[in-house]
DNA sequence: TAACAAAGTTTCCTTTTGGAAACTTATGTT
DNA sequence: AACATAAGTTTCCAAAAGGAAACTTTGTTA
């Protein structure tokens, strides 16, 4: 009896943004449990003693045999002194001096949703202060949306291809053009909707 | 039977930290699953359609009396399409903080140095945590620079036009064209030369 | 390679979650 | 107000998670 359940997440830090189910590099959350306490050099025993789940427990869950509750999870990460966001995202090396990561045109993370096709960037880096990804927007309705967008931070972004309207809360909406760009607080409310022909390209950096 | 179980998880989109038992206002995953809910206007019983979570097990959520699998909460990220880390965090509250700033193609701040042509953008907001401009890069040839560039922080940058060499410190040069990105620590050394025919075009952000 | 110890896995059982349906509480409508 | 209906809660039970202990595997030493 040692089933694997299905239980992947999408790496995200991604704002408002939807994920169906689509075909995105998916991340196991016991692997990436057994990473880390590799990663601090302790066995099942120890792991036990730190957050008071079984070492049992701990095994099931790292070998993808269990699916844990968010008690255990925060268990988990109060008692290894880590991030919850650490548990859902794979940090390839992040060497302590230099780190650099290269997106190819067109070759970032697919993360598409009904109005908005995202393509995370330099997703091998973990821990950056800035997000970057570039979004294709296919809608032109106002329908497609339900309400402002509104996350923590900041938010930049700039129009690389096509037209769009940009609205924020406090703000007349305002027409981008390629090559515009705006800098916002992205704690108030915003959202964007192509006027273009073809789908609106757009790069956009956040940072909190 | 209808104790509350404890519950609290530290907001975090905080990127690089541990969170050691510091005293970080808790926030209430049930509640904020409700907050999420009524803000996309659902019903439970229209949310249990999305999810494929019942609706009596929604509402235990909400009221904190369960606490949900890894797979519900998956179940409840991709059904109500929002991202994992939203339902750990609570959203600044928005006063009239907002901020925001425009700038036109080619109306940024100009910004000449010898190599570069730097066109700095949102320049009327201050204190940011993101530095966004563009460059225009003459130099086709390494005499033109004098030694890496290096400063604090993380730098991101897009190839708008034109072809670019990126030199960075550990790595090997790599050729850049239209739509490529890097993303680097910018302690690191780095710099570019353009091999294209025209002046290359290129967006930088930096923050630290 | 036998013997032992430590690390990890599986079994077995208890507790908790998650779903269907019954029940209760709001929100209209005539 | 009485009724109807929608929204939300609670109950009850099946299914899954979590823990203790038995078991298996891996590593070390004589």
């Amino acid at each position: 009896m040692s089933e694997k359940i299905q239980q992947d997440i999408y790496p995200s830090m991604m704002i408002s943004s939807q994920n169906k189910a689509e075909k995105i590099a998916p991340i196991k959350l016991g692997e990436r449990l057994k990473e880390i306490r590799k990663s601090l050099n302790l066995t099942l025993e120890e792991a036990s003693q730190k957050t008071g789940l079984a070492r049992s427990t701990l095994s099931k869950i790292e070998n993808e045999q269990i699916s844990p509750t968010f008690q255990a999870m925060q268990k988990l990460t109060t008692g290894l002194e880590i991030d919850l966001p650490q548990l859902f995202t794979t940090p390839k090396q992040v060497t302590a001096t230099g780190r650099r990561d290269i997106t190819r045109n067109e070759e970032g993370k697919a993360h598409p949703t009904s109005t908005y096709e995202h393509e995370l960037l330099a997703t091998q880096l973990t821990n950056k202060k800035m997000m970057p990804f570039k979004s294709k927007v296919r809608a032109r309705d106002f329908n497609d949306y339900s309400d402002w967008i509104r996350h923590d931070g900041e938010e930049f972004l700039l129009i690389l291809a096509g037209e769009i309207t940009f609205f924020s809360e406090f703000y007349e909406p305002v027409n981008l053009q390629q090559g515009d760009s705006v800098y916002y607080d992205a704690n108030m409310g915003h959202m964007l909707i192509s006027i273009s022909e073809q789908d609106a390209l757009i790069l956009w950096v956040t940072a909190s």
